[in-house]
RNA sequence: GGGCGCGUAGCUCAGUGGGAGAGCACUCGCCUUACAAGCGAGGGGUCGCAGGUUCGAAACCUGCCGCGCCCA
């Protein structure tokens, strides 16, 4: 049913924006997931966010583009490949640079994008004839432009630095790619020199040391700045420094300086103009001369702790010694701090851009507490480095003449030409070409009609795990291509799915729940609402498969009352009838849903998913099928013009709850929506107006009152051990009193009290709020002792309630200094309390007599 | 080590100065003519602990305990 219907709206076109409309814009561009990913929760949150914003825009009348793709994720999927090559025995340097690039392509071809295919499932309203890949023509032309504009301004600049190198995957990484944990290692303290002992969690490195530090103004180490020490296992002599950053209450105090494998070192290197040895080779091997050479580097370290100890060097070891360790986020494996020559872009004022265009609200950052970490994180940002040692990915646009001549070409410029010029070997990150995202999508550089139309974006909805991976990057790079004006009005932020726990999914601890499984199981209405409901701005949510049945649960209900609907004569054909001709049951839910409506636009404007989805959710069950639905059927049993205007009504609230559920249940809502209505789909339908005129608090009083006697008759039932179809011949005092004259007929039908004969007698006597009386004949069955514990548990609470209202009343302090409707309503619950406790007092003595 | 955040019912979470809430779970009664994937009724919380501000604190302030995340 799902899959067709969905094939239904894009046949329709519903999911395609015209850059040429008329109607106002509305714009987001999806976070474009890996080629090589498959949709998990994460996803499935995060695309249910967006179409619940887009399918409601669009019923508003924005000309609504959400605009779906991939990006090309230039580690993960080399891997891939390289990995299909290497079960052939195949390296891809065995196939070239070209070949593999060509073969990459032929992968994606064969088996990328799976994801695309599930998003149909979980119902995104995409524009699918504007699906984006960061390695499309355009888009790598974007990337270009944006190379060359940035190395023409001087911010990408290329230098030997210490970068973070992933020793498997034979690149840089960002730092953000690097993903520190505490692991287990050792800290071993190695003696120089009779004075000078320091300790190392990395003892390999000690083969690259080109100094020894210690603070200046260590008086303990201040006689040996300047003199040298002798480097065991090397015969080399360095230098003893003075440096500031040495923490004098570290250790010894002192530290062994390896400018070229410590990005702390190698600054320390800098200030002191000292050499950097560089001691390992690209794949963590040593290749420093002597008996170390060839080992890797996590051989070298025991052996070279070996060689120290067995000249008695080692004064201390402690195991195991837990510190911080950084990461490969693509591989795992830990990273090495390696000095290399790389491309790197100066952030220091895109950041400082980048943070003013929230600091000064052109963007909204949802919720905007988490602004802070966004500032954290800008106002502190390091130069990015954007050189990867890969093959797939945008290749830098930069060329090496045979003089020594560097030249960066734009996108239309031809290479240099002549002999003995070369292109950089290096791609860029990925996440360069995501951070043009925003705009590269639209056709940027070149200025479209979609550019204009649709930049810049409504609203970014992402987790807030990326704000500092990829919000930030597009915030830079938009606001610097485009001229100052910022990528996004709004960033929503949600969290991460986990399960039932409140645990982080995880394959390793086997908690991972499949949303196809779900969409399988339960349907993707199910599985967007049991989201949707858990999504509370910026927080994480839990999910469990209870939860899930329960949406499920939810659609079938609204089945079910759709088919009573119908079955029932409900449509929505014509103009609904003036108050005047309504049932106060009729006008009493009319108003509930003008409220219900207003509310749920401002808690969607909010970008308040759960809280939309839990209103709709009660007033869909709780008011539409348990009381509306309930009071209609004696209505339309009773038939005439009456129950022809109930009907009417009865179409009309199904109608504009259907149009305001579907925007997170899309699929079941259109079906229901179809059937009801007779239109072609909801999607096009208009997004519920409030219709002021509707509010009607006198009915909803009115109802109220009834809705709490017909409780308090169930309760009594329920108390009495009364099975809910036994008929019981009862007689109803005061109703007038109560403004509930009316419906007496209704009351008796909700609980089952047939009207009292000649032959009446009461053998229970029931005084409700308000002054309500309920005479019931129970022939005889009264259960005293019930009836007693019924009535003393509500003398408790009133009792109890007198005392809370009295001893507020009685503070003069609050009496003088709450504000005065503060005071009026504890008087008021007072005098009902006291009320009430009268009443039950005279049923508790009614009962003993 | 620095920063941010959390601690409310059995579980997951709303609630930011004026009567402690929801979903699920639980108990009891029901095949009541839309729906047992349901209907009706009900039980359950010293709001982490200790101080403070206030007429009034789950909420604001301070400290402590416990947990999480990010960064180094």
């Amino acid at each position: 049913m799902e899959q067709r219907r969905y094939e239904q709206w894009v046949a329709g076109g519903h999911f395609h924006a015209s850059a040429e409309s008329d109607k106002p814009p509305y714009t987001i561009v999806i976070p474009p997931p890996n080629v090589t990913g498959s949709l998990h929760m994460g996803h499935a949150l995060d695309h249910t966010m967006q179409d619940a914003l887009a399918r409601r825009k669009r019923m508003q009348g924005y000309e609504t583009l959400w605009l779906p793709g991939m990006d090309h994720a230039g580690i993960a999927t080399q891997n891939v490949v390289e990995r299909q090559l290497g079960e052939q025995g195949l390296s891809r340097h065995d196939l070239g640079r070209e070949a593999f690039v060509e073969r990459v392509w032929q992968w994606k071809a064969e088996s990328g994008g799976a994801i695309l295919g599930q998003m149909r499932r979980l119902g995104d309203s995409v524009d699918w004839e504007r699906e984006r890949f960061t390695m499309d023509a355009g888009l790598s032309r974007a990337v270009h432009t944006m190379f060359k504009a940035l190395y023409d301004d001087g911010l990408i600049y290329r230098a030997e630095r210490i970068i973070n190198w992933c020793p498997r995957c034979l690149t840089a990484l960002s730092d953000i790619e690097v993903e520190h944990t505490d692991d287990d290692g050792e800290l071993v303290s190695i003696r120089y020199s009779d004075e000078v002992v320091v300790a190392t969690t990395r003892a390999e490195t000690m083969l690259g040391d080109t100094a020894i530090a210690v603070h200046p103004e260590d008086e303990r180490y201040q006689h040996l700045i300047g003199t040298e020490v002798e480097l065991p296992l090397t015969g080399r002599c360095i230098p003893i420094v003075g440096d500031e950053h040495v923490d004098p209450t570290f250790g010894t105090g002192m530290v062994k300086v390896t400018p070229a494998h410590d990005p702390n070192d190698f600054e320390i290197g800098q200030r002191h103009g000292l050499p950097s040895h560089t001691i390992m080779d690209e794949r963590g091997v040593i290749t420093a001369p002597g008996p170390f050479a060839g080992l890797d580097r996590y051989e070298a370290r025991p052996a070279i702790v070996a060689a120290l100890r067995e000249q008695g060097r080692i004064v201390a070891e402690k195991r195991p010694y837990t510190h911080a360790v950084g990461h490969c986020s693509r591989c795992r494996t830990t990273v090495e701090p390696r000095l290399s020559l790389q491309w790197f872009i100066n952030t220091s004022p895109l950041a400082k851009a980048a943070g003013d265009a929230v600091r000064d609200g052109r963007v909204r950052i949802e919720p905007a507490e988490l602004a802070k970490r966004y500032f954290a994180w800008v106002d502190n940002m390091h130069d990015w480095c954007i050189s990867r040692q890969l093959w797939w990915g945008h290749r830098i646009p930069v060329w090496y003449g045979p003089a020594g001549e560097v030249v960066c070409v734009g996108p239309d410029e031809t290479p240099p030409a002549g002999d003995g010029w070369r292109q950089d070997e290096d791609v860029l990150d990925t996440w360069f070409s995501s951070g043009l995202w925003p705009f590269s999508t639209l056709g940027w550089p070149e200025q479209t009609p979609e550019l204009a139309t649709f930049y810049p974006t409504s609203v970014l909805v992402t987790g807030y795990d990326i704000l500092f991976f990829w919000v930030a990057r597009m915030m830079m790079f938009g606001l610097y291509a485009m001229d100052g004006r910022q990528p996004f009005d709004v960033v929503a932020l949600h969290g991460m799915v986990r399960d039932e726990h409140g645990k982080k999914m995880s394959k390793s601890f086997g908690n991972v729940v499949d949303p196809l499984d779900w969409i399988d199981r339960f349907g993707a209405d199910a599985t967007r609402f049991t989201l949707a409901r858990g999504a509370n701005p910026g927080g994480d949510v839990a999910v469990s498969e209870e939860w899930c049945q329960g949406s499920r649960n939810f659609c079938n209900k609204l089945w079910n009352a759709t088919r009573f609907a119908l079955l029932n004569g409900a449509h929505t054909q014509g103009a609904l009838p003036p108050a005047t001709e309504l049932s106060t049951v009729d006008r009493w839910i009319l108003s509930r849903l003008a409220r219900v409506t207003a509310e749920a636009d401002e808690q969607f404007e909010a970008y308040e998913f759960a809280k939309v989805c839990d209103l709709l959710y009660h007033f869909a069950w709780d008011e539409v099928c348990d009381w509306y639905v309930e009071l209609t059927k004696p209505l339309l049993a009773a038939g005439g013009a009456a129950a022809d205007a109930t009907r009417r009504v009865l179409g009309e609230v199904l109608d504009q709850l259907l149009r305001l559920l579907h925007p997170v249940i899309p699929f079941i809502t259109d079906e229901l929506w179809i059937a009801l209505t007779g239109g072609e789909t909801v999607m096009t339908a208009a997004w519920p107006a409030v219709d002021q005129a509707l509010v009607d608090a006198a009915a909803e009083t009115e109802i109220a009152t009834l809705q709490r006697v017909v409780t308090e008759i169930r309760r009594f039932r329920s108390d009495q051990g009364l099975r809910p179809t036994q008929r019981v011949v009862a007689r109803l005092d005061g109703l007038a009193g109560a403004g509930i004259a009316g419906h007496e007929p209704l009351i008796r039908s909700l609980v089952r009290l047939d009207a009292a004969g000649t032959d009446f007698q009461a053998s229970a006597v029931l005084t409700l709020p308000g002054e309500v009386g309920v005479a019931l004949d129970t022939r005889g069955s009264i259960d005293v002792a019930a009836e007693r514990a019924r009535l003393t548990k509500d003398r408790a609470a009133a009792a109890k309630e007198v005392g809370q209202a009295r001893t507020k009343l009685d503070n003069p302090a609050f009496v003088g200094k709450a504000p005065e409707p503060v005071v009026q309503k504890i008087r008021d619950r007072l005098a009902t309390a006291e009320a009430d406790l009268v009443r039950i007092d005279a049923a508790l003595e009614a009962l003993s007599s």
